[in-house]
DNA sequence: GACAGTGATGGGACTTGGTCTCATCGACCG
DNA sequence: CGGTCGATGAGACCAAGTCCCATCACTGTC
């Protein structure tokens, strides 16, 4: 038999979700986190560098938006290789099953600062991903800055509306849809 | 003879800047900041909520920013609105004098996560202050959120200007050129 | 089959950020 | 003269985060 219960970061994760939705990210302590995981402060750190940490856990969206930008068709324009990729985090990470711990774990970050303090620091890492990857596209550097932060507009808007409404339509359209609906307003005068 | 000395909050900043850069952000302890300023911690937090907010003064840029929009010519676009913030903005708070000082203090912030972690969140809301600016404008929420987030990186990319380079220009001028460039860069394919 | 090494975990001391409550004491005012 | 006000200080207290060392089942080796 196993000597420990598998999956500590996992079960971490559960737990802090749980009590975070119970008693509010501020009146939950590590402690209380890791107790519930049946684990001791001590291995909370081990594998998370901090408490909001234990949020955010799939760091491998930046990977996956860069390859998803240098596979589109070398015709492709900067915002169709911003589509791709958002395509291929769709597949992989906004998939239907996730789809309710995604909107719980976004009710959490919504309501708490500190988090969404760090939500905001991934989303700039995201976008500067997106923009190395447009880059080496051979994308200049504003344009490419600009294709990043739209593709991450388009992104907010299709998460919301895949995470809120009863809507079961895939993160995919969703945000190739949002896409054409920021470029459409970026056309203004 | 006054009790106490003039501008407690500002002696703290002042503090906390020099040393920052002296010894790094994490290794300079709240009670070293306020000691360095004649006061104590009980003083520090009482005008700073944490330890970071200590390099985020200026506060009001939100006010100013949506006004600058608010009053911006009738007929002018939402890109124009937002010109005329930045320009507001720059005679107001990137003046000549506080060229140095904004040198200094945000070569700290990046090089601490902590810090730029802080400050992507101000951005965020200066980004919503455009955005709501500008619908009481009339413009359509995601042309206004657009116009918000181009103007937002025109806004970096002046910034970086105005402290970099050794360029005397204003902040305002830097500002208009940077968000014609960026509008340029939208008309992309 | 004994034995040393490994790796995930626990335990607990320690520093610091941050909160809270109460004390202090000059200035100001009636 | 006495009372209030307002900015500050003092210190207890809690939780986040760091560090170092102990534990102990499993694993491979001789």
């Amino acid at each position: 038999m196993a000597r420990w219960q598998p999956d500590a970061p996992g079960r971490l994760a559960a737990a802090a979700l749980d009590l975070f939705e119970e008693h509010g990210y501020e009146n939950t302590t590590v402690i209380e986190i890791a107790e519930r995981a049946g684990l001791t402060k001590s291995t909370f750190f081990r594998y998370f560098p901090d408490k909001r940490e234990v949020l955010f856990g799939g760091g491998t969206m930046n990977g996956l938006l860069a390859e998803g930008i240098a596979s589109a068709p070398p015709a492709a324009g900067p915002l169709d290789a911003v589509a791709d990729a958002l395509d291929a985090l769709g597949r992989t990470f906004f998939t239907a099953d996730r789809r309710e711990f995604s909107r719980r774990r976004q009710a959490v970050l919504n309501a708490h600062t500190e988090l969404r303090e760090r939500e905001a620091l991934k989303r700039i890492g995201l976008t500067a991903s997106m923009t190395e990857a447009l880059g080496r596209r051979g994308v200049p550097d504003l344009t490419a800055r600009v294709a990043a932060q739209l593709g991450m507009l388009a992104w907010e808007f299709a998460y919301d509306q895949w995470i809120g409404t009863g809507n079961s339509e895939g993160f995919g359209p969703l945000a190739r849809q949002a896409l054409a609906e920021v470029r459409a307003a970026g056309a203004m005068r």
